[in-house]
DNA sequence: CCTGAATATTCTGTATGCAGTTGGCGTCGG
DNA sequence: CCGACGCCAACTGCATACAGAATATTCAGG
């Protein structure tokens, strides 16, 4: 019937999949939460079809789980899980920074210096400010030019976004990510800007703190127990 | 309402998702096909409701496109797409090996010994033959502890295997393949087995022509032009 | 008061029906 | 003979309706 709000896509699936999507990351629904198919259907005034199909949508995007016969349920990572993604992740924005800095022009490299300096400023809502560090990434991640990679970027970290949405950082770590994200910045700018995975290393190191656990930099050739063990030189403790 | 096979699994829409995805990829409809949820209903026996469900997810595996009320269409791959999506493939097989090297264990190893002699004697349907490529590439992504990668190589892999399911190999590239498939137990079987982007890069080399064009390869420090050019073997070396 | 089973309720999974849109086909005009 | 307009059929998207399963509730027994 009539949208609840002003945009009004042209089917009904793809509108409740972007509410819905946007009500998880916000933390209206938290992980482990059941999703309620009349339920929603009820507050978007609409028949429980659409609201089916979107959940199976975002079930294959990774942010819901399906238990058959039971419903929908938010994803809800364990710890492994949560190393597992980020091994991954650690993997794809290095190709994805690598394959931006030799593509990069001035009006992407523009984008991305904004996005710092923006980030400099804030004082805002934190949960912004982690959509700003979303945003900065997904730059680059176009920038590879490659949308299979995007995707499968975007698909991971939505679900790690889901996962902490309300497990708020400290005014100091979030301007230590700041600087990291200088760094990147730092990286993707000049061809010889360094090694992408030394700088996403450091720059993930907060969420992702037993890299040794299921990554292969533990055991790749190319970076021997030098690389890891520089991660031990501040473990855990926050800014350098 | 009653099943067509044997196996009932306990929702329609799953049993859907799974005929549906071994009927692409066994080329029944081909890429750019329509597929009609009537038509599939109808020979389902079943509801349009529980085919939408299963076009839907399938369209998030990426082996289906929808175009907003003209339907579902098998997915076309063009030539810039399958160099996109085997640049990342390459990227993730090679963190799939390192890790599955690293993990490796007798009960694997003598799995995939066997997959890799079933390739050498086998002389039946090409297709089921390019089955078992998948079945050994698949036991690698599972011995490498990462669900996450696991999913991100099965439905890239998936895609690509709907795209060619007609292009036969001849004879001899089939051999050709299942000797580096040889090649690519040897990496994965032993520490010092060399590196696994090497192996994969001349693994590859038929479906994926021109790397230079999407992967970081090229633009790689470590792995300059020349690695590219000489893919002879040179493994193990890369220093910063 | 707590435990367990039987019942009641709610929810998912599926079927059927309807409306709007899209694409094809025929017809009319140039 | 060719192009444009309009009509018709088919299909998608959505709503409503129903059956079976899963959970919550209630009631009897210890």
């Amino acid at each position: 019937m009539i949208p609840i709000t002003d945009t009004t896509p042209s089917t009904l699936r793809s509108h409740v999949v972007r509410m819905l999507r946007s009500e998880i990351l916000a933390g209206k629904y938290r992980p482990g939460d059941r999703l309620n198919e009349s339920q929603i259907a009820r507050e978007f005034n609409i028949s429980r079809i659409p609201v089916r199909e979107a959940l199976s949508q975002l079930q294959e995007q990774g942010l819901v789980m399906n238990h058959e016969r039971r419903g929908m349920f938010v994803i809800k990572l364990g710890d492994d899980e949560v190393q597992q993604i980020n091994s991954l992740r650690m993997v794809l924005e290095a190709e994805a920074m690598l394959l931006a800095r030799a593509r990069m022009t001035p009006a992407i490299l523009a984008e991305l210096t904004a996005l710092v300096e923006q980030m400099d400023a804030w004082d805002g809502p934190l949960l912004d400010a982690a959509d700003l560090d979303r945003r900065f990434h997904a730059v680059i991640w176009r920038a590879s030019g490659n949308p299979y990679l995007e995707r499968a970027l975007d698909s991971l970290t939505t679900a790690l976004f889901a996962h902490k949405a309300l497990e708020h950082s400290s005014r100091e770590i979030r301007r230590w990510r700041l600087n990291h994200h200088r760094a990147l910045l730092d990286v993707v700018a000049s061809p010889d800007g360094g090694d992408p995975m030394m700088a996403l290393l450091t720059h993930l190191r907060m969420a992702y703190s037993e890299p040794e656990k299921f990554s292969s930099l533990a055991v790749r050739p190319a970076l021997p127990a030098a690389a890891i063990s520089a991660r031990a030189k501040a473990p855990g403790a926050v800014p350098a």
